[in-house]
DNA sequence: TAGGGATGGGTAA
DNA sequence: TACCCCTCCCTAA
């Protein structure tokens, strides 16, 4: 679920929502009690994503309410009159503007004040979904790297916003072997990529999936199923050639790649 | 129905 | 590199 992409989403969706309003804050599961108390019934005037994270701007709150999702955590929003009764697992409930919404099991959801924000986002790199994002400060810190290129598009102080399913699909779309260094990257084939990440990512945005694959006869890229949605990730067959995607651990996380169409693996 | 993964990341060593 | 946290969903039985 959650890259850039759905960071993204969230914002404009929440934004639209509840931006304006005054919301009932709280913590259902009290780990976010902190947070619940320092903006209920405040306006939430904003929220900024960058990368994979979110920051919530309220009004005559110089803090921050900082979410980042991790693996597991997730939001879920209702018209008011249809929304649940909060689970056990609800860290936060936002309610407003006629709609409520849900987050669970996120890594992070915490106050910021000015200067831990000016920190988190030091240490994030550009964002392809930025309209502000310089590619150049990208290309400056990977090209120091010798790390495989598909680990170095996984750090986000290097491009932020990118997860283990878009550096597949990114590396895979350019025809760029994830295992190469990053200093052997050559400064066209960052343009590439780059490029072909603000794509992906703003499909993923405006589909809500990630979806790399074009559309089919009779079948529109948002109705194509996760079989054909993906070129490599999570795929067994390359959606380009047909040949064998491989699977091997990089690092932590597991790269799924075609040696047929990117070369690479030992 | 149990259990293994999973689109993350921080920290310690 | 290893470990920890966090939650849900799909798969295999």
């Amino acid at each position: 679920m959650p890259e850039g992409h759905t960071i993204h989403r969230a914002a404009r969706d929440q934004a639209q929502r509840f931006a304006g309003h005054a919301l009932a804050v709280s913590s259902p599961q009290g780990r976010a009690a902190d947070v619940a108390i320092a903006v209920d019934g405040r306006v939430l005037e904003r929220i900024e994503p960058y990368g994979k994270h979110l920051l919530y701007r309220f009004a005559g709150l110089a803090e921050a309410v900082h979410v980042h999702l991790g693996l597991f955590g997730r939001f879920r929003s209702w018209p008011a009159e249809r929304a649940p009764e909060p689970r056990a697992t609800t860290r936060l409930r936002f309610a407003g503007g006629g709609y409520v919404l849900h987050l669970s099991g996120a890594t992070a959801s915490e106050l910021l004040d000015p200067m831990a924000v000016d920190a988190l986002l030091a240490r994030l790199g550009p964002d392809p979904l930025r309209d502000d994002a310089d590619p150049s400060v990208a290309w400056e810190r990977l090209r120091r790297r010798r790390a495989p290129i598909g680990a170095v598009l996984l750090d986000q102080a290097v491009i932020a916003g990118i997860g283990n399913a878009y550096r597949a699909e990114i590396l895979a779309a350019a025809g760029v072997d994830p295992w190469q260094p990053a200093s052997a990257v050559s400064r066209e084939e960052f343009g590439r990529l780059w490029e072909i990440a603000r794509e992906q990512l703003s499909d993923g945005v405006r589909l809500r999936r990630i979806i790399t694959m074009p559309a089919q006869p009779g079948r529109p890229r948002s109705r194509l199923r996760r079989a054909e949605a993906t070129r490599v990730y999570g795929q067994r067959r390359c959606g380009g050639c047909g040949g064998p995607v491989r699977r091997e651990p990089m690092g932590p996380r597991t790269l799924h790649w075609c040696p047929a169409c990117q070369g690479g693996g030992a």
